[in-house]
Parts: structure tokens; C-alpha cells; sequence
DNA sequence: ACTTACAAGTTGTATATACAACTTTGAGTT
DNA sequence: AACTCAAAGTTGTATATACAACTTGTAAGT
């Protein structure tokens, strides 16, 4: 057979994510926040001031995802929507301090993750994203 | 700072399967299964017969989403499990002929998941699982 | 045989995700 | 100005996932 089914590329990258989240979440209990919306506020931490859909473009989500996500961020008032159809979205000032308390928690994660990575495999993450899209 | 938020290695691969996970679906849609399912059925496909927690430790899976997942495809009546509390799974016919029948579009999706990432991308993925864990 | 402890399964709850269908808005065309 | 169309947002629906709490069965020790 050309391919062996247990080599299934998707198979193997959404084990690779659960296994990389599982680490970072045994960082994030404290703090009432999951990784996927810990994602979602430093992207907008970095991106600043931006549409709703630049979100989704740059971590490659469905719009409904971004969505309905960034609803219940909204809803913890850590981020804010200008009120047009098409929504400019931002942190809050406490979305902000909040990604400052966050930060050292994900630093955690990824000394570990790193350490586990090594320079290489570092590589390797940035050759799959290079070739995938 | 040491890392970049946006460097996370959480969401990178968090995307990465995401984007492999929209190719494969669009090889699975007339077959109405998801590409998690059928990564189960391959999984099962390969292991024969076994007890249920088998699968979740082969995948990565938490107990609870192993029994999730594992109704939806009894109730398809493509696996069979037996009536002990921890039960032994496995294909029906059915399963292994829907299988054979998946396989084919599966090539598809991974011959364009192996030509986007080379024997380079796919030694890439191959570091970090040996890595990762 | 009884008890205890642990391992594995299930269920409740909340979030994450995608797709389809519908809605809204703005831009171009006439 | 009215029309049309495309782009982006939302909602309905189904699955995927994890964690906590509870359940059940088995194995070990007495």
C-alpha cells in the first residue's frame, strides 16, 4: 500500500496539538481560561486594533468559530466590538492586564515544550508551516 | 522577551491539523464521516479486536471522548462492542467494508498532504512526534 | 469471603470547530 | 436611486474534546 493508515498525517498533527494544549493547560487551570482563547487574545495582543476577521484569517478558523469566540471573550469583558455589522474588535484595558498575567503562565508551557522540541524540532514545526498551506 | 506569543507551539499545531484536517475533508464528504471518526475506524482497522481504552491511548484520547466517539460509530453499526462493562471492540463486516471503501479517498488526501510536505516535511513531522511526548 | 483500592467506562457540562443557511452591508453597475 | 453581488457576520446543528464526578468491575491483601 502507498500510504499506511496509521501514518495518517492528520491523525498525527491533531494527537501533536492535544498533546502540546494538554501540556499548556496544566498551566492555565488557575486562571479560568482555555488555550484556544488564551490563542485568541495574544493574536489580538499582537494584530492591536483589527476586523474580527483578520482573527480568524491569521489562525486559519472558520468565521463562525471566530465568532462565537470572541463572543464569550466579549462576554468577559476582556475585549470590545465597535458596534457595525463588521466589527473592529481590541482588548479592554483589563483584557490587556489579564494577557500580562497570562504570559508567565505560557511562558511555563513553553520552556517546557521547548526544552522537549529542541532547536530541531523547532525547525521541523516551522518546515511542516512553510509547506503545508 | 524569551518567546513570542505568537511563536506558540500550542496554536501552531492547533492550526497545522486544522489545515491538513480541511483536506482531508473535502476527499470524505460524499461518505458522511468525519475525519476524526474515520481516523478511529483506521485505527480500529488496524489494532482488530481490543479493549476500548486501547484506541484512546493509541490516539492520545481522553477516556470520556473514546466513549463519545465510540457510540456515535456503534450506533452506525460499524464497530461492535462487547456487553462487559470494560468492553472489547471491534469492526463489523460493515466497518471493514466501509473501510475499503474510505481508503481510497484517504490516498487522495494524503497524496496532496505528502506532495505539500516532502520527505523534508514529513522527517519534520516524524522529529517532532520522537520529540513531543 | 470481605474490604479496599484502583483502573476503566459513562455522564454532565462547557468550550471548540465546521458547514450550511440566512442576514447585513457596502461597492459597482445601470 | 435601484439593483445586484460579493464579502463578512450570525445562528442552527452536529461532532470533538477535556475535566470532574460518579459507577462498576477486578485484583490484592487480610
Amino acid at each position: 500500500m502507498k500510504h499506511e493508515l496509521k501514518h495518517c498525517i492528520g491523525s498525527r498533527l491533531r494527537r501533536l496539538s492535544r498533546i502540546a494544549d494538554g501540556h499548556i493547560r496544566k498551566f492555565l487551570g488557575a486562571h479560568k481560561i482555555t488555550e484556544n482563547q488564551m490563542t485568541i487574545l495574544f493574536t489580538m495582543h499582537e494584530l492591536g486594533r483589527t476586523e474580527q476577521g483578520k482573527v480568524g484569517e491569521v489562525l486559519c478558523l472558520e468565521r463562525s468559530t471566530v465568532s462565537r469566540n470572541i463572543k464569550l471573550l466579549e462576554k468577559r469583558k476582556l475585549i470590545l466590538r465597535s458596534d457595525e455589522y463588521r466589527p473592529e474588535v481590541e482588548l479592554t484595558t483589563e483584557g490587556k492586564k489579564f494577557v500580562k498575567i497570562l504570559i508567565p503562565e505560557w511562558v511555563k508551557a513553553m520552556d517546557i515544550l521547548v526544552e522537549k522540541l529542541n532547536d530541531d524540532g523547532l525547525r521541523s514545526l516551522q518546515n511542516l508551516e512553510s509547506r503545508i498551506q
